[in-house]
Parts: C-alpha cells; structure tokens; sequence
RNA sequence: GGGCGAAUGGCGGAACUGGUAGACGCGCACGACUCAAAAUCGUGUUUCGCAAGAAGUGAGAGUUCGAUUCUCUCUUCGCCCA
C-alpha cells in the first residue's frame, strides 16, 4: 500500500482551491453572513508558529461555518508600516518598501502553504497608497468634526531611537525596543480625541456578550472611571494666585490633608523659572518618565515652596510642594496629600517630616493610628469634626461633597484615567500626516482631492530622527499659493489597524475607505482571533474608530467592530543554552538517553530551561516552513490544536508533531481498507446501527466542540473515530451504511485536515463537500444505559439495564446482583437515591 | 499592593446543568514482525497491594446521599493593573 504523499496531495488542492477562487466572496443576501477576521501580520519576515495557531483556528472555523451555510468573508492583508522595515532598510540599505514587499510575498506563500480558506482577492496593505490615501481622508474628516487636535505635550522620549514611544512602550521605565531609559521631553504632537467617548467606550463593553470577561475587565480599568469631587484650595503666599484646583476621589479624608502636592509641569511652575534650584529639581523629575508605572516606582521627590494651601474644612495651613510623583494630565496636575490614607502621600510625608493624622479607623479598632504604613481600607471617619462617626469610604465621600457643594469650594466630578491618543510618530515608514502649516504656523489641511500625501521614494534613513524632516525638497508644499511646510510626523501605526477590518469589505473601492452598502452586509466582525496582548490598545483604538466614523454621521451605524472576540494563547519550547549561557536553537540540540547534548559537540550537556514563548532573542523558534516541508500543512494543522485549549499556550513538542503525522499516515491506511469494504458491495448484511450510532454521536460532540473552541478535544475524537473504525472493520459491514457514515466522518474532519478529507471524498466519488452532517435523533436513542451503583455514596459497580427503569425494578436488578449482595446481606436499606439513567445510591 | 484566572497520573490535557475521575495523545513497559535496528502493529499503564480492597483532582474546612465541579480560609503559579 502507497504512503500517503501530502506533498503532492497537499498541493493539488491548494491549486485547485485557487484556480477555482473556492474561498471568494461575495454578498448574497439571502444568506446569512460570517464575517471570521484573524488579527493580520506584520510582515517581518517570516511566520512564526503564532501565526501557524492563529490562522489555524480561524481557518477551522471558517470551513466550519462555510459548511453550515453562512456565506463567510475569511480576508487577510499585511500591516505592513512600522519601525522594524525602517530598521532593516537602514542595515541592508534598501527601502522599506522593497524589504516589506519582499516580505509580504514570502510570507504570503507559506500561509497559502498552509491550505487556509482566504479571499486573496481581497488582500490588502496598510502601507499602500490605495489604503493610507483613505486613512487620510478619515484623518481629515476627524479634524473637521473636532477629534483632532494639536497640542504641546509631555512625550516619553527614547533617545535611542529617537522617537516618541506610548506609554505601554515603555517598560520599567525604558524603550521597549531599544532598552533606553526614557527621557520626558515636550513635543507638539497630534491627538485623537478618544477621550471623549471614555464613557461610551466603558458602557458599550456591557453589550460585547461573546467577548473573553478578562478582556473586558483589562479595559474597564484602562478607562479607570473613578467619582470623586474637585476641590478649590485658597493660597497663601508671596505669589498672585488665588487658588488652585485638585481632583480627589477621597474629599473625606480632608482632615488628614498635610500638603499640596503639584505636578512639576504645572502652571504654577512658571514662576520658579529662574530658580535655579527648581530646574535643578524638574530636571531630576525628567528622568523619572511618565508611566504610571515609573511614577509608583520612583523615589518620592519634592521641592517645596514657600506657598501655603488652606484646608477649607477647618482653616490649617499646609505647605505646597511640586512633586515628581503627580502627572500634569491626570486630574488638573495637582494632588492634596493625606499621608496616613494613602501610600505614596505616606512615603512622602514621611521623607519630609510633614503630619501624619489618622481620619479613618478600621471599624473594630477604636485606638486605631496610622504608623508604618497608611491605611486605605473601609472604616469610620474620626479626628474630622462634623464627617466623625461616618462609615467611609461610601457614606463619608458623599456627605463631604455635599458639603463642599453648599460651600461652593468643590463639586462632583467623574475622572478617566484614559487620557487622549498621541498619534504622532517622528518616523519615515508609516502613513504621512495630511497637512501642511503656513508662515505664520497655523495648520493648513491638504485638500482632499490631493491625497494621497505620497511618502517620498528615494530618501536617506541614515540621519537621526525622522528622515522626512530631512528631505527638504518634499516639505515644500504650495496649498492655494501659501508656501507651506509638510506635518512630517506620520501616524502611530496603531490607526492603520484600526479600520483595516472596514477595508476588508471593500478592498477595492477608490472613492472611500469602505462602501456603506458592503459594511452593512458584512459588518460587524462575528468572530475575531488574535493574542491576548491586544486586549487593551488595539481593540480600544478600533472600538474608539468606529465611534469617531459614526460621530455626527446618521449613515454610520456600527459602535463595535468586533461581536465576538477569541484570544488565544502562545506557542511555547523549551530553551537550551550552553555552557557559556549563549542561548541554543532546539536544532543545535538533541536528546540522547536523557540527556540533552550539543549536536556538533557530542559529549556536551546543555543546560535545559523552562518553556518559554517562542522568540527570536531566545531562539526557541520551530520554524513551521520546515515543519510543513516535513510533515506537511495538514498535520502541523492537527498538532497545533492537539494539546491544549486554544486560549492556553501550548507548548510544541517534536513528539507529538510526530504523532499527528503518524496519525494522517495511518488514517490514509484506514482510508484504504474502508474502501476497500465499501467495493465489496456488502448490502444485504443487516442494518449497521453500532456505525450509525457512533457517527451520529461525532456529529454531536465535534459540533458542540467547534462551537465552543474546545478544538483540542476534536483532535481527541478524531483519535477515538479512528480508534472505533480499525476496530469496527473487522466486522461483516453493510457497504452502504458504511459509505453513508464514512463520508460524513469525512465531512466533520475537513475543516481540521482540509486536504486529506477532500482528497478522501474524492476518492469516493464524492465532488463537493455541500453540507455540515446533522445529527440524527434515531440513532442516538439508546436502549440500555449504564447505572452507576452506590452504597453509602461510593461506586460498587456499573449495572448495564434498560432505559427509564423505576426505581423499583432497579433495586430488584440490584438484589440479585453478586457484588451488591455481600453489602445489602443482614443489612437494613435506610434510604435509596434514585437518578433516572444515571445512578441508584443506597444508604444503609 | 489591587483585579482576574489557574492548580487533575511521569507529561499535555478530558469530564455537558454536582452523579462512573483520568477520555485522547505523549512517554514508558511487554509482545509480534525482523539476522538486527528503524518503521509499523498489538497489549498494558493514577498510586499502594499477589489479590480482595484501599487511597486519590494543590492544602484545610463546609454544604450534600454524593464535590474535580458550589462556599470559605490558605499555598503556589500565571496574566493584567499599580
């Protein structure tokens, strides 16, 4: 018997899905629509095994639901601007265009490699002009509506690249990618006005049913919603100022304020100007970075003025300092201290001597004092006068505003912790910025039928900073006969992904980033896959484009993109590294009577680590190009989902790679024999029920387990129908029974193995896979079940009897039973539970 | 420090609304084929015990006839936020 060839098989269909365009779509509408979107590449290169697992699932699914009826848009495209192309240029002096194009096209092959279901027609790069000449367009509509704007800011530096990074760029207080620290630095720099929708954006969460509860939880505290109330405190000092403004979400514990901390950047700071020791301070807090992060991590610094704020509770004088921990963008940049309810007021006060009152006490401890640490847990209100015996902190805070509302010093106030979006970026490879300032600097949007603002070509990368700011020649605009000068910042790349699923639907359409009609059909996504590292920005980004598009636009409907939301997790390997600690390839190593050994140095154990998630830095990388040329698409498709759930990491074994492709090879074999019966033409054997019934119940469990995204547990029952078939051969078959359920194993199997399963139906005459099996009622009524038997509460034995016994009968089963009867013999039953077809519990 | 989640054989993991714990796979052991090996196929595999049986889902309690599943406390790990 001939091995199964997945090289050519596996080819053959590839082909034929292509030269038949199997997976193009197009609207139909009287069929229901599943729009199934994977998150797109970056194109780097390569595809690493991430990629493998992502598509692989979106792919399943697609096939799944292509198969029930639903006319599926399964679109994939390249998210092909960003710093890496610019970087890689820079080395191999290339354009960023030509290193991504190369890219793309390689990649491109491996995925197709991959037999997955996509519309190719409907490819798309985020860094063409056909698509960035429509973002721009969005960007000017957003100017126009107001969601746009400009303003000086605080920027996290990374002098390295020297560029503006996010504030989830930077981790411990350094550049993500380059591993500087990161320096505060003042830019002018352009705003998507995300924060106006920070409720909207909280309250729509509730509807996103079908999304992970985790992911919801992430952006519920990214938008930070917090109630407290703002504050009037009056001044006193050798200054002009009257008073100055702090949002607080805890007004109750006024009586323990013992300072006023402001940010260093706050107005009030441009008074110390010519104080030295005061930009001495500022330039320290520069150091300190911007994250929240870095804030709570950093040493509490302060500088203290000689200006003293009044407690407008009771009249104290308390001394102003400015503070490197108090952010001039959260709240109004300045932060009333109460050392002995808040840990970094606490650390603080301590540092510099500053009172520390206790106002809230624990509920069962009356003596309670602040004195290590402070105290931020529920209580009662004491040493505050009028606000004493009040149950903080929900009582206590909303008295206090109320009577700071009668006093008119302060009022309500509702915070977000989400600030605004920066969408500047000071680099070459991303989508230009489409406008222009005059002489005098104001901004002069480029007119629409101008766009695209084309990047330049031919430019050089080797200056620092941004390289359009060099290029003289492109800066120089003319916009109606005013000499301007080009925005050279482009946009955060994070935009092109936040309305890429739009162009899907539409990829082709010239006027406008999408066609209305086409959205409508298609839109919103019903099921998007990507990882978990997602959660926050991206989707938050494109949740807030969706909302910025529809704003004041009645032909714009869609508040959420994305119904239904899958993240699934990593795909992990062992790490090895030798004796020098350089890290090893799993290639460079190999398992010899338990030990792992150097492959070139035979003799040379290699220091085995944890399993870790693929990365290049680690080289713990599989390469999945060789692991099809090996093993072939449809096996590297069965192991990645085999051994654990799709939202867990996975960790890739040689092993079990190896057994998927022992499973394609014996299931080939399997293939043959079954064939084999079916051309005995068998049919007066009698009705085959146990086939029968067994298929229909793969129906049911792989259907429940495609919907729940349990597909390792299909992996499992593909194993067991494999199990029952080579068993089941053995017997006298009834060809046309078999034949019939055959094929509908087939059927349940494709969209995991795609190119097997249809090469099978093929070869059984079968043309086209039409339709998902369903089950049949008939064949899963069952006769007999098994009953658990228990005495006390502990299983004895398993009874096989009739479906619907009476209890009754059941207990007359059980008396003559052999095992049961030693415990039931000179024994009083007291009691027996009964549960139909499942269990009978006797107590004695 | 706060939030969310997880913990099941040597390993990855199954177990629908509380009702047979360990499906399926890996590994391992034994056997068949072979001069031999690889490949393939078969049998077995939670632990202790020759067996009958007993124990057993991170630890401890609770609810229940019955808990991997529900409640509480604790431990460890992961993720996110700080």
């Amino acid at each position: 018997m001939e091995r199964y060839n997945f090289k050519k098989i596996e080819l053959k269909w590839q082909k034929f899905w292509e030269d038949n365009k199997s997976f193009k779509t197009q609207i139909e509408k009287n069929k229901k629509k599943f729009y199934c979107l994977e998150m797109f590449p970056y194109p780097s290169g390569k595809i690493h095994m991430g990629h493998v697992r992502n598509y692989t699932i979106g792919d399943v699914l697609s096939r799944y639901k292509a198969l029930q009826g639903f006319n599926v848009l399964h679109p994939m495209g390249w998210d092909s601007f960003g710093l890496p192309a610019e970087n890689a240029a820079r080395q191999n002096n290339l354009s960023p265009k030509s290193w991504t194009e190369k890219n793309i096209s390689l990649m491109k092959s491996q995925l197709k490699k991959l037999g997955l279901s996509i519309d190719w027609d409907r490819e798309i790069s985020t860094c063409s002009e056909e698509y960035y000449k429509h973002q721009q367009m969005f960007f000017l509509e957003l100017y126009e509506k107001g969601l746009v704007y400009r303003k000086e800011n605080f920027v996290n530096w990374d002098p390295i690249d020297e560029t503006v990074l996010a504030n989830e760029q930077v981790i411990d207080g350094k550049g993500w990618r380059s591993g500087a620290v990161v320096q505060r630095k003042k830019l002018n720099q352009w705003f998507f006005n995300i924060s106006k929708f920070s409720d909207e954006l909280l309250n729509g969460l509730e509807s996103l049913k079908k999304w992970p509860n985790k992911v919801k939880v992430m952006q519920t505290n990214w938008i930070g919603k917090s109630f407290g109330s703002e504050i009037d405190f009056e001044v006193e000092g050798n200054l002009p100022i009257n008073t100055i403004k702090c949002f607080t979400t805890r007004p109750d514990t006024l009586f323990g304020f013992s300072f006023l901390a402001l940010s260093p950047d706050h107005p009030i700071s441009k008074h110390y100007e010519n104080d030295v020791k005061f930009q001495n301070f500022k330039e320290e807090c520069s150091k300190t970075g911007t994250t929240e992060e870095s804030l709570a991590n950093a040493e509490k610094i302060g500088f203290k003025t000689n200006l003293m704020a009044i407690n407008p509770l009771n009249g104290n004088k308390v001394p102003i300092f400015f503070a490197n921990f108090v952010l001039m963008d959260y709240g109004f940049g300045a932060v009333f201290g109460c050392p002995a309810h808040d840990q970094r007021d606490f650390e603080f006060a301590t540092k510099y001597k500053l009172p520390i009152i206790t106002v809230v006490r624990p509920e069962d401890d009356k003596d309670f004092n602040v004195k290590k640490e402070a105290y931020t847990g529920p209580g009662i209100i004491i040493n505050s006068e009028f606000l004493n015996g009040l149950t903080a902190p929900n009582k206590s805070i909303l008295k206090t505003i109320e009577i700071l509302e009668n006093k008119k010093i302060g009022k309500k106030k509702i915070n977000f912790r989400l600030k605004d979006w920066g969408v500047s970026r000071q680099r070459y490879w991303g989508c230009p910025i489409p406008v222009a300032y005059n002489k005098k600097g104001e901004v002069i949007p480029v007119p629409k039928e101008h766009l695209p603002v084309k990047l330049p070509q031919n430019i050089n990368l080797n200056v620092k900073g941004n390289p359009l700011d060099s290029d003289e020649k492109w800066k120089r605009i003319n916009i109606n006969n005013e000499d301007c000068i080009r925005e050279t910042d482009t946009l955060d790349t994070f935009v092109d992904s936040s309305w890429y699923f739009l162009r899907f639907c539409s990829p082709k359409n010239v006027e406008y980033g999408f066609d209305l009609d086409e959205i409508n059909y298609w839109m919103p996504v019903d099921q998007y896959i990507g990882g978990v590292e997602h959660a926050i920005l991206h989707l938050l980004y494109s949740r807030f484009f969706m909302r910025s598009i529809g704003y004041k636009n009645k032909n714009f409907k869609f508040n959420e993109p994305f119904d239904g939301l899958f993240t699934q997790g990593m795909v992990c390997h062992e790490t090895y590294q030798d004796e020098n600690n350089n890290w090893l390839s799993p290639d460079e190593v190999e398992l010899k009577n338990d030990y792992y050994m150097l492959k070139n140095k035979p003799n040379t154990k290699v220091k085995v680590g944890p399993s870790e998630s693929m990365s290049k830095s680690k080289k713990n990388v599989i390469d999945p190009e060789k692991i099809i040329d090996n093993y072939g698409s449809d096996a590297a498709r069965f192991f990645i989902l085999s051994d654990s759930p799709p939202e867990k990491d996975v960790q890739w074994s040689e092993q079990g790679m190896a057994s998927s492709f022992r499973f394609v090879q014996k299931f080939w074999t399997l293939h043959q024999k079954i064939k084999e019966k079916i051309n005995q033409n068998l049919e007066d054997v009698s009705e085959d029920l146990e086939i029968k019934k067994f298929t229909n119940q793969t129906i049911n469990k792989i259907t429940h387990n495609l919907e729940n995204f349990t597909y390792n547990v299909i992996i499992a029952n593909m194993h067991e129908t494999y199990n029952f078939l080579i068993k089941h051969l053995e017997n006298k078959l009834n060809s046309k029974d078999l034949l019939n359920c055959y094929q509908k194993i087939l059927i349940l199997f494709s969209p995991i193995l795609p190119h097997q399963a249809n090469e099978c139906l093929e070869d059984l005459g079968v043309q086209k896979i039409d339709e998902w099996p369903k089950p049949e009622a008939k064949y899963l009524e069952v006769s007999k079940v098994d009953y658990v038997v228990q005495i006390n509460g502990k299983k004895r034995t398993l009874i096989t009897a009739d479906k619907n016994l009476k209890e009754k009968d059941m207990l007359e089963y059980i008396r003559n039973d052999k095992t049961i009867y030693k415990y039931l013999k000179d024994k009083k039953i007291k009691k027996t539970i009964f549960i139909p077809n499942k269990l009978i519990n006797i107590l004695l």
